[in-house]
DNA sequence: TACTACATGTAATGAGTTACATGATTAG
DNA sequence: CTAATCATGTAACTCATTACATGTAGTA
């Protein structure tokens, strides 16, 4: 039950369609959750029902209509009280750390590669987070940024993310590099 | 469909019973993976109808008794299509990057108190999983380890797992920190 | 002309969580 | 005597993914 709360922070500081906010929680931008349009479309919906979300129909001529949200007063409150409660931690779901804890049983070439796509996209991903994060500080340096500037709740969201993803394409390098080097010095299986 | 490789790549490396495998899959250890209890004697069930892995009854007299697992070859066979297939990008999926992200609109306090909960259960895992890597490296160095050593796979997955709780624990920190900070200068909101 | 972006959904299926159930042994 | 550990599940429910559906406008 903590998607609709995903939802409420994502709509705190802009007004946004279910198109858009399908768009921030895709691969790309979602550095505090994930979320595939369809359960948008159906949170928002439900939420909305529920008066925590308010939607007004924004017509246009050249594009379909859409509906943009903002958080109402009760679903403030509702993010207030969810941010009393202790949170249940979070795990790691990874495809590819799967693969690598079956590593001393797999075809090492087949490893190395997964490794190196999974390092081109973390790369992707910092370069799109360092942007991010450049445009919403301005001008100013992150130090000036953090003590002043206000909505630095996604600032610091997109930190982690990057962080991250920093840590992964490490991982990724040092452990391909680890199975290359043993792929040479021919080791026993 | 990836919780049933996850169990084959447990398995891999020693017998485990049902029960072994869900502590292994709990909080504490799950570096690559997590799952309860009842979805691993689910998956262990199917897995052994379908052949991929096989159980054996163990009677003991002062404990109840209990079936460990093995991975059969087809189990290893499934397991080899798997690394060979791309695999979907992970997300993130955590309460208190939710919670951060509506810092503007929150008690810094509240969440300064979450921050270091987290960081405090960071540490647990960073102390954890270092006393981990250490057995399974043994006497060696890591260097040496990873060059030469078997059931390298668990080790680089526990890595990854250490690399993760750092950087929570420091995000952590920096972010209380900076919440702090602005507490005292007394910023607008 | 084909593809991408805009814009919003429904339906079916698969995966994950919560609650419940049982029963013995050992440590505090 | 109470709690934790060992050991294994079932049932109900919620959440997430996949597949499908529709239609317009601008770009290559």
């Amino acid at each position: 039950m903590a998607l609709r709360h995903a939802v409420l922070a994502a709509l705190l500081n802009e007004e946004l369609s279910g198109y858009q906010l399908a768009k921030a929680f895709d691969v790309g931008v979602a550095n505090f959750w994930h979320a595939l349009p369809q359960q948008l479309y159906a949170e928002l919906a439900k939420l909305e029902r529920e008066g925590l979300v308010a939607g007004r129909e924004v017509v246009q001529d050249t594009r379909p209509n859409k509906r943009l949200f903002t958080v109402t007063e009760a679903g403030l409150a509702e993010l207030t009280r969810f941010a009393a409660t202790a949170d249940k931690p979070s795990f790691i779901r990874d495809d590819l750390l799967v693969k690598v804890q079956a590593a001393d049983h797999l075809d090492p070439d087949e490893l190395v590669t997964r490794l190196l796509e999974r390092a081109a996209l973390a790369d992707a991903k910092i370069e799109l987070f360092g942007g991010l994060l450049r445009r919403m500080r301005g001008d100013r340096d992150e130090e000036d940024f953090l003590r002043h500037g206000d909505h630095i709740g996604p600032y610091l969201t997109c930190l982690r993310g990057l962080a991250f993803e920093q840590g992964n394409r490490d991982w990724c390098h040092r452990t391909a590099a680890v199975l290359r080097e043993r792929r040479t010095t021919d080791v026993p299986r």
